[in-house]
DNA sequence: ACGAGATTGTACCGATCGGTAAACAGATTA
DNA sequence: TAATCTGTTTACCGATCGGTACAATCTCGT
C-alpha cells in the first residue's frame, strides 16, 4: 500500500519552510526543488497548478495543525486555563520564539494576499474565535473576550516581527509571558514555569 | 538653483509605495520605473547601487519622518499624554488604519532582512526607546515602561497584519483604541474623540 | 553660442523566471 | 508477459529579471 518512493505529503514540510523563508514570489522553482529534493517534473506531477497549489497545500496543512493543536483545545478543553497555557506554549515552540516567520502573516502583507485571502482570513478568524470561546468560558463578557482575543492574536504576530527586527528571541518570549498574565485567570497555587523554548535540534518538525 | 527636471527626492515617495506593495524582490525595475515615471537610466543615475540603494533611501526617509513626527515628541514633549495620543493618531494615519503595510516590518520578515538589518533594528529600537521615555515621564517604573513600550510597538505591527488578513480596518482601529487606554493616563476631563481615520484622497502623502 | 555636467532613452547582456512536453523507468495488476 | 499507473529526468520555451553601456538630450554658467 505504502509506496517506496517520495509521496506528495513528504514535500509539504520542506515546501512550508521554503515559502516561509523566501515568500511566495521569492521561492523560485530552483529553491523549491532544492528544498524538496524533487525536480520540476515531480513537482508539477504532485502539484499540477504550480506554486499556487503548493502554497494551498501548505496552508491546508498549517490550518490542520493549528486546528488540532490549538483551536480545538481552546474550544473544547474543560480546563480552559490549561488550554490557553498550551496555546502559548505551542505557539512559542511553533514559531521558535520568533525565529520562525508565520507564513500566513507574511502572506497577509504581501501583494499576493488576494490569491490566498480566504485561507488567510480563515486562519485568523478560527484562531480569534477559538480563543474568544475559551475566554468566555473563563467567565468573561463576550465583547471583552472578543477584544482580548484579537489583542492576543495580533500580539503574537507583532512579536514575531519585533523579535526578528531586534534579532532577539527574548522579545518574543516576553510578549508570550505578558499574554499569559493577561489571558490566564490565576486561581491555583501550582508553580508553572515560564516560557518553554524548544530545543534547537528538531527544527524540521511541526509542519 | 532648483532644477526644472525631476529630482532624486521626488522619487522617494513612489519608491516607498512600490516597495511596500511588492516587497524588495517583488518590486521589479519595470514596476519601479512605472511608479516613479523614471527609466532605468535615470534610476541608476540617482541610485547607482540599484534597488538596494533605493530601499536605503526610502528607509532613511521613513526614519526621518518618524523621528520628527513620533519619536522626538515622545522624548521631548512636556505634554506626555498628548505626545502619546499624537503618536497613535499619526500611526493610524500613516498606516491608513492597517490598509498600508509597514515597509520596515515587511522587510523584517523577508529573507532580505540581513541586508537592511541595521536600519530595521534602528527603526524599532528608536520607537521603543522613545515610547519608554514618555512612559517613564508619566511616572511609571522603568522596567514596566520598557515592557509596555515593547507591547505597544508590536501591537501596532500585529494590528497591521491582522486587519489586513481580516480585510477590516476596524481591527486596526480597535487595537489603537486599546493602546490608548493602556498607554494614556487619564486625569483630564476633555472629551477626546476616538480613532481619527484619514480621508481617502491624500493617499500619496506622508512619505 | 559654447562647453560642461546633469539627465534620459534605448538597446543589450547573461541569468533566471515559471511552466511545458515528452521520453523514460519502476512498480502493480491483469 | 503485457498493459497500466506512478514517478522522474531532461531539454526546452518565451518572458522577465537586475544591471550595464552609451549615445542623445537637456540645463545652465560663462
Amino acid at each position: 500500500m505504502a509506496r517506496m518512493v517520495a509521496e506528495r505529503a513528504d514535500a509539504i514540510a520542506p515546501l512550508a519552510e521554503v515559502f516561509r523563508e523566501h515568500g511566495y514570489e521569492g521561492a523560485s522553482l530552483a529553491l523549491i526543488g532544492k528544498a524538496t529534493g524533487l525536480g520540476k517534473g515531480s513537482l508539477y506531477h504532485f502539484f499540477p497548478n504550480g506554486k499556487e497549489e503548493m502554497v494551498r497545500a501548505v496552508l491546508g496543512e498549517i490550518g490542520q495543525w493549528f486546528e488540532d493543536a490549538v483551536y480545538s483545545p481552546l474550544r473544547n478543553e474543560s480546563d480552559v486555563n490549561g488550554a490557553i497555557r498550551a496555546m502559548l506554549a505551542s505557539t512559542d515552540q511553533y514559531f521558535r520564539s520568533g525565529r520562525r516567520v508565520c507564513l500566513v502573516g507574511a502572506l497577509a502583507v504581501a501583494n499576493t494576499r488576494d490569491l490566498f485571502a480566504q485561507a488567510i482570513r480563515g486562519y485568523f478568524v478560527a484562531w480569534v474565535d477559538a480563543l474568544q470561546s475559551a475566554l468566555i468560558r473563563q467567565g468573561r463578557e463576550a465583547d471583552q473576550s472578543r477584544l482580548l482575543a484579537e489583542e492576543a492574536v495580533l500580539a503574537i504576530q507583532g512579536a514575531i516581527i519585533l523579535s526578528r527586527a531586534m534579532d532577539d528571541p527574548a522579545v518574543f518570549q516576553r510578549a508570550i509571558d505578558q499574554l499569559r498574565g493577561r489571558l490566564v485567570i490565576e486561581n491555583d497555587t501550582s508553580n508553572y514555569e515560564g516560557t518553554t523554548d524548544v530545543s534547537p535540534q528538531n527544527e524540521g518538525r511541526l509542519v
